[in-house]
DNA sequence: GATTAGCACTCGGCTGCCGAGAGTGCCAAA
DNA sequence: TTTGGCACTCTCGGCAGCCGAGTGCTAATC
C-alpha cells in the first residue's frame, strides 16, 4: 500500500502521540492536536487504510489506534525527524567521558550507565575486543620453583595473566631465558599463526624446557583464542529500569526479559552480530531474533577503539520508545567514544 | 510468653505447612494433617495465644494463620530439624567443585550458580578477599620507553596489574634494576607498612628514578589499599529466579529487590558485614537492615580460602523458605569451599 | 480448669449486572 | 472525496449477591 502524504502524517501523529501518552490514539484527538483541516471521520477512514496495511492496530473495537511494529518501522525509516536540538543530556556525555582519558573500558561503562539513567531503558555494551588478538609481549614471572605467572600483553593494550606450572621445577635463570626467547619468537603472533610458531619452537633448542614450554604456550593459546574473555566484555546498566516502564508491569513478560538479560552469552551474541553494521541500527519488536525481547526495541551503535578493537553500545526499551531521542543520544555517544579512544 | 510443647508443635505445623503450600493454615488442617489428639477448637485457642505472642498473623478475620518473622525466627532457632538426610543435591556440590582445583574464585561462582539453580533463590557470594593484601611480588615490565606494566602478586595468589608511565622515558636496563630493587625492598609489605617503606626508598639510591619510582609505588599503593576491587569480588547467581516465586508477583516489591541487587556496593556491604560471623547465619524479614529485602530471608555462611582470604556465600529468598534445606545446603557448600581451598 | 461441640459471623473471591464514556463504523448527504 | 450524524461496541468501575473457608464465642462436658 502507498502511504501518501496525508496518511503518513496521520501515522506520524499516531506514533508520536502514542509514544507520549501510552494510550491508543483516537481520530478526534489527532484532528484537535495537529490542527488538521479535515474531520475526524476522514481521519477514521485513513486509519482504516493504515490498519489494512498493518501499520496500526486496534486493541479492541471501540479503542483508538496503536502503532504496530511495521508502523514504528515506517516511522523510523521515513517519518522520524532528529530532534531540533540535541537533547540537553547529550552534551553531558562528553564531559562524562573526559574523566576517563585512555581508559576506554571504563569510559564505555560510564557511558552505558549514563544512557540508562537518562533514558530509563537498559543499556547494553560490549567493551572493545582485543583488536585481532595480536600478541605484543609475553613475560614469565617466577612465583615458585614449579610455578610462574604468564603475563600477556595484546596489541590493543589489554593485559591478561595465567598461572602456569611445571611440576619438574625450573631454575630462575632458565625461566628468564625462556621468557626472553618466547617474547622474541612469538611477538606479533595471532591465534592463527600460533600453531606454526609453536611448532618451530619445539623444533628449536627451546624444546629442552619441555613442560614449561608446553604450559606457557598453552596459556598463550588460551589468551589469544579467547581474547579478552567475552563475558567480561559485556556490561549491562540500568537493568532494573524496565521495572518502571508501564509496558512491563506484566510479570510474565518481565520474567522473559530479565532471564534473557542474565544469560550473558545470549546477549553477547545479539550484540556481537550487530557490531559489524555501520552506524545506528534499530530493530523493533518482532524484528528481533530472540523471542524474549519481541515486545522491545533495540537500538545500537558500534564504535572503534584506538587499538582497532570494535565495540558496541545499545539501548533496549519498549517498542513504544522515543526513537528520535534515543537514536540522537546513541549517535552522540558513539562519536564521543570514537574520539575518546582515538585522541 | 512461654511456648509449651504443644504450642510449639502447632507453630511448627503452621510454619512447615505454610512453607509447603503458601496458603494460610487453618486449625482443621493442622488436626487432620498432624493427627493430633485434640480438636480444632483447642488448636484455635492455641493459635490465639500464638497470635498474641506475635508468632503468627491472620491476613484477615476468616483466614488461617501465617507465620510472622518472629514465628520463623523461633522455628529456625528451636524447632527446625536438619533434614534426615542431606538433600540429594548436596552431594553434587562436591563433584561440582572438584573440577576447579585451585581456582577458588571460579569454584565459588560455580557453587553459587548451583545453589541458585537447585533452590530457585538468588545466590550471593563474595569471592575471597586478598588476605590482608600482603605484597608477594612486584614486577615492572617495559611496554614502551615511557610506559611499563606493574604486575603485582599478592600473598593470597591474586594478581593485578596497573599501567604506569614516566614521561621522561627510561632505559630498559634501568627499569629492570628498579624492578628488582623494588621487589627486594617491598616484598611482604601491607598497605600499612607501605608509606614507611616508600620513605626509605626515597632516601635510598633509588630516588634517582624519580617519576618512575613515584608511579610504581603509586600503583602499588592503589592495589594494596583497594586489594581486589570489591565490586569484582561480588557475584550474583539466579537473579531472575525470584520472578518465579509466588510471593514476588507484585511488581512494586520486585522493583525494590531487583534495584537493590543492582547496587553492588549495597550488596557488598550487607555480605561483608556478615563475613565475620561464625557458621550459618539467618536473618528473617524485618531483621534485615535494608528495607528492600524486608520480605526476604538471607542465609549466609562464611568460608576461608587457603591464602587466608575470607569470603561468604549466601542465599536470598522469601521469608517463606524451607530453612532446613537451605541451611543444610549452605553448610555443605561452606565445608566444601573450605576444603577445596585448603587441600 | 481444660477441652469440645455447635453455631453465628466475617471476609475474600467470584459472578453478573449496570451505566458512563470513549471511539468506532457506516450511511446518506454535500 | 469529504463530512455530519448516529447507532453500536467495548472497557471500566462500582455494586450486589452468593459461596466457602475458617474463625470467635458460648455453653456443655470431661
Amino acid at each position: 500500500m502507498e502511504l501518501n502524504r496525508r496518511r503518513s502524517m496521520i501515522l506520524k501523529a499516531v506514533v508520536e502521540e502514542h509514544v507520549r501518552s501510552g494510550q491508543p490514539v483516537g481520530s478526534g484527538f489527532i484532528v484537535r492536536q495537529y490542527g488538521l483541516e479535515i474531520s475526524p471521520a476522514t481521519v477514521r477512514n485513513e486509519l482504516v487504510r493504515l490498519e489494512d496495511g498493518g501499520y496500526v492496530t486496534q486493541p479492541h473495537t471501540s479503542a483508538g489506534r496503536t502503532p504496530s511494529d511495521l508502523g514504528y518501522r515506517f516511522y523510523v525509516d521515513y517519518l522520524m525527524q532528529p530532534p531540533e536540538r540535541l537533547p540537553p543530556e547529550g552534551g553531558l556525555i562528553g564531559r562524562y567521558l573526559s574523566h576517563y582519558g585512555r581508559d576506554v573500558r571504563n569510559a564505555v561503562k560510564a557511558t552505558a550507565r549514563f544512557l540508562a539513567e537518562v533514558t530509563s531503558y537498559v543499556a547494553l555494551v560490549l567493551t572493545p575486543d582485543s583488536g585481532g588478538h595480536r600478541l605484543r609481549q609475553i613475560h614469565l614471572l617466577p612465583l615458585a620453583t614449579d610455578q610462574a605467572l604468564a603475563v600477556v600483553v595484546l596489541a590493543g593494550g589489554a593485559v591478561q595473566h595465567r598461572l602456569i606450572s611445571f611440576p619438574g621445577g625450573m631454575e630462575r635463570g632458565e625461566l628468564e631465558q625462556l621468557s626472553r626467547q618466547l617474547q622474541a619468537a612469538l611477538a606479533g603472533c595471532t591465534a592463527a599463526d600460533l600453531p606454526a610458531a609453536v611448532g618451530r619452537l619445539w623444533r628449536s633448542s627451546l624444546a629442552r624446557y619441555g613442560e614449561a614450554l608446553e604450559s606457557a604456550t598453552g596459556a598463550l593459546r588460551d589468551v589469544l583464542e579467547a581474547g579478552q574473555d567475552n563475558e567480561e566484555r559485556l556490561y549491562l546498566g540500568g537493568t532494573s529500569n524496565i521495572l518502571n516502564l508501564p509496558e512491563f508491569q506484566d510479570v510474565e513478560r518481565l520474567r522473559g526479559i530479565l532471564s534473557l538479560l542474565e544469560r550473558d552469552a545470549a546477549i553477547f551474541e545479539i550484540l556481537e552480530r550487530r557490531s559489524a553494521e555501520q552506524g545506528v541500527s534499530v530493530t523493533i519488536g518482532r524484528e528481533n531474533p530472540v523471542d524474549e525481547i519481541q515486545s522491545c526495541s533495540l537500538v545500537t551503535v558500534p564504535y572503534r577503539s584506538s587499538g582497532g578493537g570494535r565495540g558496541i553500545i545499545g539501548l533496549l526499551g519498549p517498542t513504544r520508545m522515543d526513537y528520535g531521542r534515543v537514536v540522537a543520544l546513541l549517535k552522540v555517544a558513539g562519536q564521543h567514544l570514537d574520539e575518546a579512544s582515538a585522541g
